[in-house]
DNA sequence: TGCCCGATTTGAAACGATTCATTCCCTTCG
DNA sequence: CGAAGGGAATGAATCGTTTCAAATCGGGCA
């Protein structure tokens, strides 16, 4: 393992050699820059240094109005000229704020959840919240874990798009008087704040797109049934496909483990040598898919001629992938803010009732659908490997 | 701005209902929840009910091997009954270590960093730390609030990409104390441990491919100057190309504000525009590329037949463009695992020397460039809009 | 029986902030 | 001139752990 970590070709490692022996000393070896920088400056030097007491140095800190501007001033410059730095520790002892929000996502390489951390971090860093970053990679182990670090860390409040379709773990942590907010999942049924997409109404989009396209035997990629959103898209192209059923129409389900590029590219054999070979794939989310193309590229089936594909999440590099994918839009970065306030809003103990905003989907056809029948002139293709 | 952020299509917000009134009460007004959940277990109650001293819960917890077997199973049944968990707050101030490291990057939906922080975060949570995730969208205002922000925390050490090329903020933390790891970007003449790559190097052969495959007119689409791996990728390509400089091979820079599709597709219009129109462009890091490549599409310019395009990083996407993009390979996962390690070294104060690991970047040649003048036989392209 | 020793357990003293009941000063007013 | 009032500043108590010197316990041994 250790060594198998340099296959991409490590070059040097050599010790850091110093131009200026008046360097040397800062960056000597850690030990001793260690106990060099041990003592760090606490309030009570800084109140010696102004010549006031603890009380008026926090004051300075917290209360800045209720202390006369020309000590306040005096505090200041001892401040600065102490380097002082706060202490989050003894802050959060005392007071019992953190000011910390956590997000526990399912997976933070998904370009779909880095979107919405972004419109979640700009609400927060706005009221000087920080974000914690968590992602569970769909495993309910991680995220207990995560659960219970982030409980001993006192955090104010947390984000959290949950790996397990019943809500146990999360409603645990309400229980325990930690304000949550559901991300991408609805939490009107276990009484949760929630800021999600329909996401039935979105895969019904979906597979409806592909039945007016005039697909007969639809597939549909799915990740693992414990995630709720897989759930509910998987209900929603069963909808579609019930209503059309008279006209013929079929839906076949292949579960993978996880809503990932591998796991997808790894479902085509699935795909390819099913009894009826589905003329049309619907995907989980936009991973699932890209690793579908990927697959359908490698087994030199033409997309969309002869098998169409689409997506879930239209996240951004879906509309430059080859071909481009129809996907279903979501609107992320919205969806990012709107937990955010609901979190606020709960954790800053704001009147609240707890309420379940939901957005809806939308359909974005590109070049990886297309009607049955209808060819492209030629169908070059930029097959890797 | 509060109306804007609907335009996606906000369908309802609807106060949420319970089934059973049961479950009212569990959710209610986050209010009244608080005061319900203020009294967390401290570790003397636990003492109480376990009919120990305080210092033994403590052992328990953190020696466990210097309290008697009968005894500790006493404790942890106590534990366990009254739910508690343990105040990191209280733990770190009196312990000094927070077990928390945290990593300062670029840009967290760069596919580049994601896979980078993978690797980091392997290492740190098989040795119980927790990563906390920071990125400054190549910001030096926001970088120095992070910064100040863990120093606050009193994080154990910190992993950064560094906004500025001169270290000034990163060299501060060190004498401030805090074990610093540079990453993607060396710190030999420094004094501070680092993974890197040679991005020179890198630079070099993707300037050398456009060069070995014809193109006279070479376009280099790069970052702001500030940041050294568009400095060092700048160099690289002029190297190359005053080595070619008999050769009649010309280099123009478009400089950008910074590293992302965005900013890649508004220097389309320079590109085009240009005096000498260049029949190749090299990207400082692949999202660039992709604007690029969209920006090309947009305006109906053929790649690679009219224009070739190499990125730099080859992050997951680039295979699976369109066309799929010829790039740099940085091992990323390795990088961040590197760079973990070197900082855990430091972190736990065994003998460590400073260290600067370097690896060596790798052409991959995809579909996006192809020798000056080979047409495909067809070029079909989709082209969104 | 008395003494010593190692293995356990104890509990008071930090850690570095925030809180808040008091004290200290001045003005102002009767 | 004394009392009242209010703005500022004070500092002891507190938050929930860890630490560590000291107390306790229970045999083993002379």
């Amino acid at each position: 393992m250790t060594n198998d970590r340099f296959r991409m070709g490590l070059r040097a490692e050599a010790p850091v050699h110093q131009a200026e022996p008046a360097e040397r000393s800062r960056s000597s070896a850690s030990g001793a820059d260690r106990s060099s920088a041990k003592r760090r400056v606490t309030i009570r030097e800084v109140a010696n240094l102004a010549q006031v007491s603890l009380g008026t140095v926090s004051n300075v800190l917290n209360n800045p109005s209720v202390v006369a501007p020309t000590t306040r001033k005096r505090v200041l410059d001892a401040i600065d000229s102490t380097r002082f730095v706060r202490n989050t520790a003894a802050h959060q002892l005392r007071a019992g704020k953190s000011r910390t929000i956590a997000a526990v996502l399912l997976d933070i390489a998904n370009p779909f959840f880095t979107e919405i951390v972004r419109g979640a971090e700009h609400v927060l860093r706005e009221q000087d919240y920080v974000l914690m970053l968590c992602s569970t990679d769909e495993s309910a182990n991680r995220e207990q874990r995560y659960f219970r670090m982030l409980e001993e860390h006192r955090v104010d409040g947390i984000l959290v798009c949950p790996v397990d379709s019943d809500l146990e773990s999360a409603v645990a942590l309400v229980a325990h008087g930690i304000p949550t907010v559901l991300l991408d999942r609805d939490g009107s049924s276990f009484g949760l704040c929630s800021a999600a997409v329909d996401d039935i109404r979105g895969a019904e989009l979906a597979a409806n797109h592909l039945v007016e396209l005039g697909h007969q035997v639809i597939a549909l990629v799915n990740g693992p049934s414990t995630i709720r959103q897989c759930i509910d898209r998987r209900e929603g192209a069963r909808r579609s496909v019930r209503r059309a059923r008279r006209r013929g129409v079929s839906l076949q389900e292949f579960v993978v483990g996880a809503l990932t590029i591998d796991q997808g590219e790894r479902a085509v054999a699935g795909l390819l040598g099913a009894e009826r070979r589905p003329s049309a794939v619907m995907c989980a989310n936009d991973l699932l898919a890209f690793g579908v193309l990927r697959g359908l590229a490698a087994a030199e089936v033409a997309v969309p001629e002869e098998m169409a594909v689409v997506g879930y999440d239209d996240v951004v590099f879906a509309s430059m992938l080859s071909p481009t994918l129809s996907s279903i839009r979501q609107p992320k970065y919205e969806l990012g803010v709107a937990a955010a306030e609901l979190l606020l809003e709960e954790v800053t103990g704001a009147p609240h009732e707890h309420r379940a905003i939901r957005f809806e989907p939308e359909l974005v056809v590109r070049a990886s659908t297309r009607p049955v029948g209808e060819h492209t002139p030629c169908n070059e293709r930029h097959v890797e490997l």
